[in-house]
DNA sequence: TCTCGTACTGAAAAAGTTTTTCAATTAGGA
DNA sequence: TCCTAATTGAAAAACTTTTTCAGTACGAGA
């Protein structure tokens, strides 16, 4: 939950990779929000810590933060264009309707479905994702106003 | 497991559509594979039904395919443009890392799962989706060859 | 601190996907 | 069979994503 940025430019780092203006703006964008941002939003939103920040260079950096598991696609209802950052290990994310908000599952207890399902189907189960839609706290309460 | 094209066509009647060529088509070509299609390739596998299909009429069906639950968008791994047909009820599916073979898990045990993250994360969960990858029976077979 | 090679960048263009518009066609009830 | 509204394909527009390329800046090593 507490990320910080040097923990990411490190991360990043660790992986071989430059840290460049761009990228820090990148981080950022994903740091300060609470919710899954499209590669133009994080353009948009990046372009305060850094003005020149490209579209391209947004493409390109997710792809290197996503194969080094900093960054974790999310695949919601109304489109699949959003991009998180991610706690180390396996991670499922709970989405809130009304606001978008994020909250990541850390520990993820499917083994005994996954055991279930690849018995029941003769897979062999190598990975899974998992999106949870529901109504966070704060949202649950405007409700009732 | 057992869906024909009768019922398939019937339950579009009763979502008070139309009965067209296209769409014949179109259902077709879902019932005849066992694996996510992408719009683009639902029109070439339709073709075979209606020569004169159209890549938009594939989108419009589709949207309204969806709209009455007959049809659920897959988002696997290497992107999020596949569509099969859907059993009727909640189910999810495994995805063959090999070949895309497709099979539905009917009947869904994440009930206590999802009790425990809204316990956890104080939100009222609405509705999931889960996607699974692993290797079918028959490609294990073949990797042994 | 300075130099240098390479990884990285933005702009432009290309490629690919999805939506909109519109005139012509077709399904299916009267 | 006739009629009308729903539906269709083609073309164009709007987006999204990838590729190309010449110039830039990071950061390792002196």
């Amino acid at each position: 939950m507490t990320i910080t940025f040097d923990v990411l430019a490190e991360q990043l780092r660790a992986g071989g990779h430059k840290l460049t203006q761009p990228r820090r703006a990148i981080l950022q964008a994903l740091l300060a929000s609470a919710k899954p941002l499209s590669p133009a939003e994080i353009q948009q939103s990046g372009q305060a810590f850094c003005a020149e920040l490209g579209l391209v260079t947004v493409y390109r950096t997710l792809e290197i933060l996503e194969s080094i598991d900093m960054v974790r696609p999310v695949h919601v209802a109304d489109g699949c264009h959003g991009y998180v950052l991610a706690t180390p290990g396996h991670t499922h994310h709970v989405v809130c309707e009304r606001c978008h908000a994020v909250v990541e599952i850390v520990g993820c207890d499917l083994g005994d479905f996954l055991d279930r399902v690849a018995a029941r189907t003769g897979y062999q189960i190598t990975d899974h994702w998992l999106e949870i839609a529901g109504i966070c706290g704060a949202c649950q309460q405007e409700k009732m106003d």
